[in-house]
This record gives C-alpha cells, structure tokens and sequence, in this order.
DNA sequence: CGCTGCTTTGAAGCCCTTCAAACCAGGTGG
DNA sequence: CCACCTGGTTTGAAGGGCTTCAAAGCAGCG
C-alpha cells in the first residue's frame, strides 16, 4: 500500500525490512476524500499525520482579500502533513486538488518510532526537512524568478518528484490542476498564467492541456527555469 | 553559552535539567566571524550544525544573473543548518549579515540525542519544522503581499522572535542590515526597498535607520501585514 | 579630505494585473 | 438530441507597481 512512501525514502536512503515493518505497523484507517476538499486546518490540533497514497494535494495559506497561496504540491507517496506530528497543530490548511486517497498515521505510533527506531525517525526527520528545502526553491521562484521561468520551474521540479514513484517519464505525467490552482503556486493571476502557458508551448519547451503535462524539449525547459535537481536531495546516503 | 537557544525552546515545551545537559555535552568550538562571510556553500558536505549565539546570519541561494534570494534570516539562539544533521549537504549558502559568536555541533552529538534522548531529539525536528513554517510564511508574502506588507511583516516577525530571546522590545530592536540585505529577502530592488521604507516611516509605522528599527505603531504595523505570529507556534506544549 | 559603501531621489519603461468578454468542453435535463 | 449551464480557458485593452538606469547625497573612516 505504501510502496510510493517507500520508493521515495529508498531514493535517499536504505530502509531495513524491519523498519518497512515498523511503518506498516504505524498505518491507520484509509480514507477517499473528493476533489476540493479541505480535510486539515490552520490551527486545528491535531493527532495523527496523512500519508497520500493517490492524487494530488496542495498546503495553502488564505489572505484576508481571497487571495490565497498554495505553499507545496503533494503527490503519491508524499506525506502531506508529517510535521504536525511535532507541531501539534499547522499554520496552513491542507487540501485535495483531485480525488485523493490517504492513510493515516496516528502520531502516537510516530513517537513509538522515535523511541525504537532511531534511523527511521531520522529518515521521517529527513523527509520533513526535503519539504523544507521545496519550500525555499519556491522562495527563490516566487522572489526572484520570471513568470516564465517559475512555471517551467514548477514543471521541472514535478516531473523529478512524479518520477521517483513512477508517475512521470521523461516526457509526459497526468497533472489534473487548472490554470487558477498553478496561478496560486506561481504567485500570479491565472490569466497571465494562460499566457505564460502559451509562451511555453510556442517554444516548444512544454505542452500543459487537459489535465496532462507534455514535455516537448525536458533539456530546453531546465535551461529556461534554471532547474538544478539539487535540492531535491537525490543521493543515496545514511541519514 | 547557549542560554538564548534554550530561551527559544523552552518558548515551546519544557526542557528538563537532563536534556539541557545533554545540548551542553553536544556543543564543539566557538568560532567568531566577520559580517559578509560565507561559511556553509550549497552541495558541500557537513559534518557539523552551526548554532548561532550572537549576530545575524542568513541563507540564500544564488542566481546564475548575479540575483540572490535570501530564504531565511537567522537571530541569536537558532540553529542555522540543524537540517544538515539529515540532509547532509545543503542545498543553501549561509553567510553572515553581523559579525556573529556561533558554537559548532558535530552531527555525531547529535546522533546520540537520537538515540539516547528521543524526546530532546522531537524538539529538535521541531525545531527545524519551525524554520519550514517561516519558508512557508515568506512564501505568502513574495507571492502575494505588497512591498508595502512585506517589508511590514518581516520587521513584524523580526520584533517576535527577537522578543523571545530578549532582543526586542515592543517598541525597537537592533538590526545592523543594509537595504540591499532586505531587498534580498523581500524579493524587490533596493531602490524599492528604499522608497517602502520612507513610506513606512511617512505612515508612522516604523522606522529603519542606522541599524535600528524602532517600531512607532506596533498595532499598525501588524494590521498593515496581515501579521498572524501563529506560523511561530509560540503555544507551549509537549511535542 | 577624498574614498567607499550605503541611501535617496527622479524619470522612463516593462511585466504583470485588472477588467471585461468571448470561447469551449463536458454534463444535465427537457 | 440539442439547449442550456457551468467551470475552465483564451484573448484584448488599459493601468499600475515595481524595475531599470542614472546620478546625487551622505556618513564613516583612513
């Protein structure tokens, strides 16, 4: 059932079969949440985390005059919220932006880990910490990249993310998102997204329609968003 | 030595006699640097974490035009890469802004809180899960607030969490940073940054000037950012 | 007293937003 | 089976917030 969670923590590190053992032992009820549905809100405790075995959520923060931004993409094999297991409750909101299905882990059987598994705690501490480093190149893309560049950015990074589970090749993955949900990662308003979107595909560099992302020139859309993998910590080593 | 950081913890949970032994036994040399110093580049390997006891540091990245993105500031009592002790490398530079006291912990001290003190090691994780939420809340501001708000906020959340370790008062703070420093974290020009600020002062605000920001209207200033100081997660309590 | 780094100000321009409306595909019901 | 509705996409025109370029002002310091 977590064989996505598991194909992403092997791409950085060796997980024992005890310590498979031990998630599978820590997972709780399964659930199917609807497209567009908040199921975790900024403040609200909170006492168990949500792993995302299918679909794609997103972390969002909302501003007083409707505006909202989306902080982090979430796609199969991701925890959507593992650190509110030491934050108790979160700052943002959690939402589907596709049908979704999730398993729950209880914190309680979290801290177990800590107590037992060393390791794996490190390697779950680890994976906390990738987030955080999604988040600074999203600081990068929002403060200092073009719109242009932040889409192909926000492509690139999806396409290494998407494949490390097996949901992307070289040149093509489904991504079910409308140009309003891209607009709220990229910081922009969705009508200049369409443009962007546009100039991309006269480029030839990527092709982004019904709910599918063609990637015409991989090699031409990194050297456009200035894509290095790096901070997606790609290498294998001990946690 | 590390009173300000054990400050900053103890603002989230208790921390036994214990556990404070255990950071005190962790601690390496102290070092002293210059302002405008690089010490941690991306990619380079890490086998110590760096913990700030005085000064201002930051981590940035760079841009292959000469732009930088500053992602993060860093005040007495944090720890600037306690995600190297997973990450090992970073995928970030960390340079000084002050001449700055810091105090080295190897990564193999740190280990061995995670196996001897599971609870310390939570706060740890939670520690750098706190370092994420202020990724998170920089993020809703380059890509949704005003100049105007942004530059409100930082100095918002500036005033908080020097508050915490006993560097702020309601009223002012020292913070010996250039307008270009700040343009760097607010993802604007200087020559912006500059005209923020006189607007700033003109609304009687805030003021920024010779190293110090002595904060006119705090009330003000906060309804001017939208601030919300829960993204510090200043809430006590058992993580 | 002149250098250096930082701040301040002005003028022009551009990237992205705003506002508005047309277009389009898929689903529903008469 | 088409008319209609709805959510999403596309395009145009005008405007504004921030950048760019340029230069002057200013404080600290050797």
């Amino acid at each position: 059932m977590i064989d996505k969670h598991l194909m992403k923590l092997r791409a950085r590190d060796d997980i024992s079969a005890e310590e498979e053992q031990a998630l599978y032992d820590a997972l709780g009820e399964v659930l199917h949440y609807p497209a567009d549905h908040t199921f975790i809100t900024a403040g609200k405790e909170l006492d168990r985390s949500t792993l995302l075995l299918e679909g794609i959520l997103c972390r969002y923060k909302d501003l007083s005059d409707g505006e909202r931004q989306i902080t982090e993409l979430h796609v199969a094999g991701d925890f959507a919220d593992l650190h509110s297991f030491t934050l108790k409750h979160l700052d943002h909101n959690v939402m589907t932006l596709t049908p979704a299905k999730i398993v729950q882990v209880p914190h309680e059987r979290l801290k177990r880990i800590t107590e037992q598994h060393p390791h794996l705690a490190r390697v779950l501490w680890f994976s906390t910490n990738l987030d955080a480093a999604i988040h600074r190149e999203w600081e990068v893309s929002l403060g200092r990249r073009s719109a242009l560049q932040r889409a192909a950015h926000l492509f690139c990074e999806l396409q290494v993310r998407l494949g490390i589970v097996g949901l992307a090749t070289e040149h093509e993955f489904a991504l079910p998102l409308t140009q309003v949900d891209l607009a709220e990662c990229l910081g922009l308003t969705s009508v200049h997204v369409n443009r962007v979107l546009k100039e991309l595909r006269e480029r030839k560099l990527v092709e982004f329609r019904s709910s599918r992302v063609a990637i015409a020139d991989l090699a031409g859309l990194r050297r456009v968003a200035e894509f290095d993998p790096a901070f997606l910590y790609l290498d294998k080593r001990a946690r």
